[in-house]
DNA sequence: CATTCGCGAACT
DNA sequence: AGTTCGTA
């Protein structure tokens, strides 16, 4: 039976769990995961985080400062913003505001340069934004969240936060202060099942704020005078939760000098909502009697992932702004049982989502916190040109930079994780991005090296670059968006040094290299070393190294799996080889249009018989270079 | 009100 | 394989 809703208010029993029993089975039980009736999730995010980067490396601690991309200004601290300084203000309002204003532009890479730096004079036609810098200190904040939470639950949400799920610490913690909880009574009525006994007064101490659980409760009041509301478990678990986060983010303040703010809920939207409830350096804590007066006058778009397409269309389908303004809107959101009796129509309008808004607007979100591999599976550099791109000289000398700093940041996760392999490199172009111009891309298998350079990259780049405007006959081109990134990044346990062990698990081999099975095959790097010595004979080569610039280059085990006769795979091989003369190739034909941008080199043997090449060759080479399929 | 850079995933 | 979308 629906009951019969009240016009103008959103009713008690829209939020229906907020005080959930809690059995000793409950505390007990390990497993419950989301609907855990005492989970517990913080979200922690840096204050002004790019700000705060520079801030902490130049060493200032209090002026007021920006940090500039081009014209714009993309982080103000928090001095800053005491003069009325925010993005998308212009650099000139910006200073006019505040005349002792400190501005920082953002590391760029200048055209060849291997590594991106801060630069005096930025110029956006010839240098490209590195956020190089933010993404190593966010790591390292990351990192101590992960030492200072043992047990925690850590998922890095963006580059300057993480929700953390406290449950399975907080659940240790609760059970070795209370170890009464840890026991059924004997004489409990019900067993295991038995609600537990009252919870204790609580000291909620001084180090967060707590949301008020009524409006007209401000926060002139002090915490015991908001906060009357009987205390739950669930209460308790929420505290202890707040000291470990207390204590992780003084200790990233102290040891690495960022503020950060954080929130407490029992679900992540709900401690991403409440962590903006102070900033900056504040901590807040959503008690779950206090969800539906924090989120009944919120505006929904305020809410993560209703701030984009799906929270406009909700918007602009009931022409309503707050989450009790939804609720009272459309009678599918009011009750579930209306829902799933028009969900038909509810999903014409809104897809799977709807069920997904009627929990979120009555706090309740089953997403889990879950943690990242520790390497992205992709990995970009892109490149916004104001000015579009007209000749393919102006591609090879962009793409060249964006392999720059694509090798860069390769090889820097392969300190920590060598055997990274990317198996494609996607090149993309587009046209117009306001608008849904033209937008292209082409990706090809990248091949796994040990040194995986500038020069591999531009060249493999330069080749895909060739199919997607050799193919593109719409006349002059007007590329804006220039972008080259890896995909398919993962940890290989052992990289091609070991091509047996994929025959070894299943991978058919050649036939004639299974009828002498017995016959030693010359292991790892001789194997590669030895195959330029006897190229043309030896069928059952996966890898060779160049003989220009000693790089090892093997087949992708992709190609090896769908290839098992051994005459395709010598065939397999010769077009590596091909394509590999023809990295060479391209990084000539870059320079030579491009006689700036060859300050990031290969070793200078290459230089030199690239040199000798292009004298010999060149425009036929040129020729073949543009025209090859 | 927005730019640029970046990542994952869905869709075709 | 290539394109589009959603999000921060």
């Amino acid at each position: 039976m629906i009951p019969t809703h009240q016009k103008g208010k959103a009713k008690a029993q829209d939020f229906d769990d907020l005080d959930p029993v809690v059995t000793y089975r409950h505390v007990l039980q390990q497993n419950l995961g989301v609907r855990d009736p005492l989970r517990v999730v913080g979200l922690c995010d840096s204050d002004a985080f790019y700000a705060a980067c520079e801030m902490v490396r130049l060493g200032i601690t209090d002026k007021p400062l920006v940090v500039l991309q081009w014209e714009g200004i993309i982080a103000v601290n928090y001095p800053a913003r005491k003069f009325g300084i925010t993005r998308f203000h212009k650099l000139k309002d910006a200073k006019e505001r505040c005349k002792e204003l400190i501005i920082v532009h953002v590391q760029t890479y200048k055209e060849g340069e291997a590594e991106p730096g801060y630069w005096d004079n930025v110029d956006s036609r010839t240098h490209k934004v590195s956020l190089d810098y933010y993404r190593r200190e966010s790591a390292k904040i990351l990192a101590m969240f992960k030492e200072g939470l043992p047990g925690a639950e850590i998922e890095k949400a963006s580059i300057d936060e993480a929700f953390i799920d406290f449950t399975k610490p907080v659940r240790q913690v609760l059970l070795q202060r209370y170890p009464y909880l840890a026991q059924v009574p004997p004489d409990a009525p019900n067993g295991a099942d038995t609600p537990l006994p009252e919870p204790p007064p609580i000291d909620w101490g001084t180090d967060s704020h707590l949301v008020p659980i009524n409006l007209a409760e401000t926060e002139s009041e002090t915490v015991t005078e908001v906060q009357r509301d009987p205390v739950t478990w669930h209460d308790i678990a929420l505290q202890i939760a707040a000291e470990m986060m207390h204590k992780v983010r003084v200790d990233i303040a102290n040891e690495l000098g960022y503020t950060t703010s954080a929130g407490l809920a029992r679900n992540k939207f709900l401690a991403k909502l409440c962590a903006s409830y102070r900033k900056p350096y504040s901590q807040t804590i959503l008690r779950n009697c206090a969800i539906p007066n924090y989120l009944k006058p919120l505006e929904f778009q305020k809410i993560r992932f209703l701030g984009g397409k799906l929270g406009d269309a909700l918007a602009k389908e009931y022409d309503v702004s707050t989450v009790a303004d939804l609720l009272l809107a459309d009678p599918c959101f009011r009750y579930l049982q209306i829902l799933t009796a028009c969900l038909e129509e509810m999903q014409a309008k809104f897809g799977e989502n709807a069920i997904w808004v009627y929990e979120i607007l009555r706090g309740i979100d089953r997403s889990e916190v879950k943690e990242k591999p520790a390497v992205n599976k992709s990995m970009m550099a892109a490149k916004a040109l104001q000015k579009p791109i007209t000749k393919p000289a102006d591609g090879f000398h962009w793409i060249r930079v964006l392999a720059a700093e694509l090798a860069l940041r390769l090889n820097d996760a392969r300190k920590e994780r060598p055997n990274l392999w990317p198996k494609t490199l996607v090149l993309h172009a587009s046209r117009g991005m306001s608008y849904n111009e033209t937008s292209r891309s082409k990706q090809a298998p990248f091949p796994f090296t040990k040194e995986v350079t500038v020069d591999v990259i531009a060249a493999a780049g330069g080749k895909l670059w060739k199919e997607l405007v050799g193919n593109a006959q719409t006349g002059p081109m007007k590329i804006t968006v220039l972008s080259l990134g890896f995909t398919g990044i993962e940890v290989t346990e052992e990289n091609q040094q070991s091509i047996d062990v994929f025959f070894a698990s299943g991978i058919k081999r050649p036939r004639e290299d299974r009828n002498d099975a017995s016959q030693k095959r010359p292991e790892r790097e001789t194997d590669a070393a030895a195959l330029p010595s006897r190229p043309d004979t030896d069928q059952h080569a996966t890898s060779f190294t160049c003989p220009e610039c000693h790089k090892t280059f093997s087949l992708s085990t992709k190609l090896l799996s769908s290839i098992t006769d051994a005459e395709d795979r010598a065939q397999a091989l010769a077009d590596m080889k091909n394509e590999h003369a023809d990295f060479h190739f391209a990084q000539l034909v870059a320079r030579e249009v491009e006689p700036d941008a060859d300050r990031v080199g290969p070793s200078s043997t290459s230089l030199g018989s690239s040199k000798k090449q292009k004298k010999e060759g060149g425009p036929k080479g040129i020729e073949k270079f543009f025209n090859r399929t």
